[in-house]
DNA sequence: CGGGATTTGTCCGTATGTATC
DNA sequence: TGATACATACGGACAAATCCC
């Protein structure tokens, strides 16, 4: 390895925590050395040795690495450069979500909004950057969630999979995982929200519409239709609302 | 306290590793208290015995809560409930960006889009909800930056509050937060990319031209005084696309 | 297939710094 | 100021997992 963390630089008090100053120390690390997600890292005792902190401390520091997806852990063999996914956007999230969920859905009803304007407002770019494969697999899963629905199953990877789908033309990877994380907040906080028969058919035919707007291009059509497809749950919230 | 932390619940061995164990029991001692943030936790002692772990394991779990902010910690004080800001998004994003800065800024990119796409996709919501004294709040801010502009100075501080001023009135707190999450991470990622005087000049002529469309409330002035804002990064990194 | 080496996982004991009263 | 309760940090020991020969 090219750059060697330097050993206690800093003389004697700081105001901010060990565990956080190695973190920081690790993230530097990393850059200085252009690691990519899969790279190895020092080991714990080379880290402990380089930092001069006690293992205590570079396990902590690593555990906040980790929760961050900045660095990855495996038993027994190494510690790696993470995925630098938004696995901890959703976590927390997640967390506040299912806390708000006992009163109003707050942070739910919220969350539609962020989803239904990201979605919307990347529609123009959406459908001009649009090729044919992509909106045959869109159209198969739109069938494929009918066909479940009326077989009375359940369809939320079809679901996932329509949603990524739809962003994918962007090229924007970070679009594509706030989507991804937004989705997966949405399904762990409301797990069966909007789950009546005339709630389903409503949110299959909406998929339908996307498709449908997508293919001709209709940029209004495809507005309506996203506002359709989360009518269902905004209406369920309003319900909910003065529980 | 009235609900227990039951401890050892499971026989042997799990897939799971302890202090992500414990990290979840505490999420769950959380909801199932229905505890707000600012609440007191048990102290370390008292959830290693509710647990049944180590210290050390209990620490490293409560490491991985405080970096998503949902525990906070008061040294020689208590554990509390954290803020559940999104803190973690921006620790993790922004190091993204750094990561990515070397080659093609591709992380910046994306996030200006993403950023662009929630501004003008609310616009209708923001102009159709304003007040008055935000309205005057927003020019004064803008008149700020371009004093300080012609000064020579920066109007960082100025500009991000401009932009969270922009989505208060739609009452929205996780808009709010992602806005000013995504603003963290630009400054971070680019701390001085469109300093040419003339980029400074074209950012605060677009400060005013939003100010202006939002009291015609004039939609589509809105959206271009947006994409005029982004317009300086923008160029600057297609410059730098290729270096 | 087995065994040894390496690395991370977990635990304990102790000393220290810090905030509250 | 002192006492108390708490988190912080360190070092050592042993267990578990992985890899390689």
């Amino acid at each position: 390895m090219s750059t060697v963390i330097d050993p206690i630089s800093r003389p004697a008090r700081s105001t901010q925590l060990r565990p956080r100053e190695v973190a920081e120390r690790i993230k530097q690390y990393i850059l200085h050395n252009r690691l990519k997600p899969g790279d190895a890292l020092p080991t714990e005792a080379e880290l402990c040795a380089a930092v001069g902190a006690s293992r205590s401390s570079v396990r902590e520091a690593i555990r906040i690495l980790t929760a961050l997806d900045i660095v990855e852990v495996r038993h027994g063999y190494g510690t790696y450069v993470g995925k630098l996914s938004l696995a901890a956007l959703v976590e927390s999230l997640t967390f506040r979500g299912l806390l708000s969920r006992d009163d109003d859905f707050r942070v739910l009803a919220e969350l539609i909004e962020v989803r239904q304007t990201l979605e919307q407002g990347l529609a123009s770019a959406i459908t001009s950057a649009l090729d044919q494969d992509l909106h045959r697999e869109l159209s198969r899963l739109a069938d494929q969630m009918d066909e479940r629905a009326r077989a009375g199953q359940t369809f939320i990877e079809q679901d996932r999979e329509f949603h990524l789908l739809l962003m994918r033309p962007l090229g924007n990877e970070l679009v594509a995982q706030l989507t991804a994380a937004f989705w997966d907040v949405h399904a762990i906080v409301a797990p069966a929200l909007h789950t009546t028969p005339a709630s389903v058919r409503e949110t299959v035919a909406a998929h339908h519409a996307i498709v449908e707007a997508l293919f001709t291009r209709d940029l209004d059509r495809f507005t309506e239709a996203i506002a359709a497809h989360y009518a269902p749950v905004r209406r369920h919230l309003k319900e909910n609302r003065g529980l």
